[in-house]
DNA sequence: AAACGAATCAACCGCATGTCT
DNA sequence: CAGACATGCGGTTGATTCGTT
């Protein structure tokens, strides 16, 4: 006897979520965790399909996800991961904690592809193209500052390089799926029948410290949490003094990597 | 001020793989 | 062992935003 299926595509929504499926999705999750991402829609009063909750959670509603465009670094780093992992989008973003690997999709396709292109460097190769410079990355650095510029000018004189022209990294095979290593997501998979989640999701509640947390069962306040400075929050530089333990051990009980929060 | 085009990004889709019955 | 299902991944799309004319 196989398993329910995923989602029966019937009166489910779809397309952009609204806040008051955001706040659903984030109370629920808070605090209890997810269980099985089937379950999680249902429980949490979605009409959404799992995978759809997984997503908006994963790439937009994680409480440790970085906003902002990427940092030189953070740049630099997807570029030399991706010579030598090629698109595999979410062993990149593990390299890089509070980036998802949808971010750093769009984040190539649109900033650094073009950049790599301007430079005359193949970005599927990472080779030059025709003769070419020394240091490729630290020309992208330099160039950083005037990415709007770069971009329009790559636009023009592309000449139809687009992305038509992506061609499946040859060196690198897609396989990325065959890695079940726990990668983009920040929240370990908790197995259905892993009890400790759920039974101590009640009492983990991130809330009664020092900073000023919104309760998410309360009101509801997701944008606040989701704007909440979790990085400065967790090391207890943000003024949340011991929070941060606090919030790793807490966080731990419903299903948090903690080593993804810093 | 309006129209147009380009750029950005959230979300969906289909596939691959692992897990369970 | 085989089939069904769950999950995760990468590619792609479409709506929105931004900049230019």
């Amino acid at each position: 006897m196989g398993r329910q299926p995923c989602c029966e595509k019937v009166g489910l929504k779809k397309g952009p979520w609204t806040a008051e499926e955001d706040q659903k999705l984030v109370a629920f999750l808070l605090s209890h965790g997810h269980c099985c991402w089937r379950l999680v829609p249902k429980l949490a009063g979605l009409l959404r399909c799992g995978k759809s909750c997984r997503l908006r959670w994963t790439n937009y509603l994680r409480p440790d996800l970085k906003r902002g465009l990427l940092s030189d670094d953070e740049e630099k780093l997807v570029i030399d991961l991706h010579s030598q992992l090629g698109n595999r989008w979410s062993k990149i973003a593990a390299r890089l904690p509070g980036r998802t690997d949808n971010e750093i999709k769009n984040h190539w396709n649109t900033h650094i592809r073009k950049k790599l292109k301007k430079m005359g460097l193949d970005p599927v190769t990472h080779q030059p193209v025709a003769a070419s410079r020394a240091d490729p990355l630290e020309d992208l650095q330099q160039e950083h500052c005037d990415d709007k510029a770069s971009s329009q000018e790559s636009a023009g004189s592309g000449t139809g390089a687009g992305a038509e022209e992506e061609a499946p990294t040859s060196a690198e095979p897609k396989q990325g799926a065959a890695c079940s290593v726990s990668t983009a997501s920040a929240v370990s998979p908790s197995p259905c029948s892993s009890s400790s989640a759920s039974a101590s999701a009640s009492a983990a509640t991130p809330g009664g410290a020092d900073v000023d947390w919104p309760d998410p069962l309360d009101l509801f306040q997701v944008d606040a949490i989701i704007d909440m400075d979790w990085a400065s929050i967790l090391s207890g530089s943000g003024g949340g003094g011991d929070i941060g333990v606090d919030l790793f051990d807490q966080c731990s009980d419903v299903g948090f990597d903690q080593e993804v929060w810093m």
